[in-house]
DNA sequence: ACAGCGACTGACTGATGGGTCAGTCAGTGC
DNA sequence: GCACTGACTGACCCATCAGTCAGTCGCTGT
């Protein structure tokens, strides 16, 4: 095969995205090293030549996409407009992520099955901005920009919506425009939608029994009806 | 090795419990199937008895819990008390997934890497539900349950928000107890938890117009803020 | 006692795909 | 035109498993 002879940066840079492409479009690993090649226009040893192993690329395409995303995020001031702040920072993310739609895919749906020193690395980042996430949403909630409540679970439940919008709109068939993205997420962390107007808090026994046991294994018990915690103060107006 | 003869029936449930535990640990693909036939205690051959394949045991695995799930779903009639029963199948759900958590790890956190068949089935699974909860929710708009906007957009965030906390739950690290959890992701939906006070916003004008535009593209006018509607929904004892 | 059944076994095989390396060849300097 | 470099190649090697099957063994009924 008569291969060009291209700069080495720019071989690399080639190796890179088709890595991204294949693993994209087939997931890591059904994702052959040929495939790479393939779409990249070389021979496999070449790729050899630039990535110590297979995972390697993989490693480099996550890795730049943490910085990217370390970067983009600002701590936020509570001397300025925080309001915009947060907002800032949800775009930047947003952004990051859409910037590259395969590497959205590829972190966010196929980042598992692989070995699990990788698949640590991914979850440990996660924690790591689920935490510092907390972490500010404790300080708003001294601001009294954040309802009161379980901070955490907060961050948990942003966390998981973000990554499922993000996900969902770097799919190609759903060509939702990011600012879109940034304004109703923003709307949603705000106010959520339910609008029950309901106060109290009810049903000290759920009506769950119900649930069949299907499953194999002995399982605890079922759901100790737990008396529900102080409900986080619904503040509406 | 002098395995016990035992029922039929039994053996199968057997297999599948440690197929269940095995994937849940390694992740189905670095999941051998001699470590599943370890794990319950039998040689290679006999798996080959119950399962046509590997992907056999993942398959049925994941197709009980999903038909659990679809049983325990009830569909909201809006002539009765809306959010109790909005919050049963809040609690039913969490309650299918968190009666097994290993495979609620499974399917939340391991279910990629494995071939595009059954990536796609997952897929569609959660399309369905993603769908069904849209539909719910525009429903509810009808009735002034749910807030205005982009119901499909409430559902993904939903969905997401849901798998994240799930999968966080059924990690052995946290012992979230589930009413907590159904509580907490109420309130949530209701509510949200910025608290901006940025309140009688006048309908023009959104909230979010306040934020420098940093980004691409000009956006129609995103959610605006709705002055909340007569709660429909009355008491609830 | 013994034939028959069928659950069970585990050594084996065949395919797959990651990784290697001896060899090719275009360019470059002299 | 000749020696040299180093990017590139692809046939090959080999570890890993999914899946097979000829054979064992214990139970059951007669």
């Amino acid at each position: 095969m008569a291969t060009e002879r291209v700069d080495k940066k720019e071989r690399r840079q080639e190796l890179l995205r088709a890595a991204r492409d294949v693993f994209a479009r087939k997931g890591y690993h059904d994702a052959k090293v040929e495939d790479v090649c393939a779409a990249a226009g070389v021979a496999k040893g070449t790729y050899y030549l630039y990535f110590k192993d297979k995972r390697a690329v993989l490693e480099e395409l996550v890795d730049g996409l943490f910085v990217r995303l370390a970067a983009a995020i600002l701590r936020v001031d509570p001397g300025l407009d925080v309001p915009a702040q947060v907002q800032h920072n949800i775009r930047a993310i947003v952004a990051v992520f859409l910037d590259d739609p395969a590497l959205t895919r590829i972190l966010l749906s196929y980042a598992a099955g692989l070995d699990p020193a990788f698949v640590k690395k991914v979850a440990d980042f996660y924690e790591v901005v689920r935490r510092q996430l907390g972490d500010a949403l404790r300080d708003g909630q001294g601001l009294g920009i954040v309802a009161p409540g379980d901070a955490d679970f907060y961050a948990t439940l942003t966390l998981g919506a973000l990554k499922e919008v993000l996900l969902e709109a770097s799919s190609d068939a759903k060509p939702r425009h990011r600012e879109e993205i940034v304004g109703k997420l923003f709307a949603f962390l705000e106010s959520g939608y339910l609008r029950f107007a309901l106060e109290a808090a009810p049903v000290s026994t759920p009506p769950l029994a119900t649930a069949k046991r299907g499953s194999s294994t002995p399982q605890p018990p079922a759901v100790a009806a737990t008396p529900r915690p102080p409900a986080v103060a619904p503040r509406k107006r």
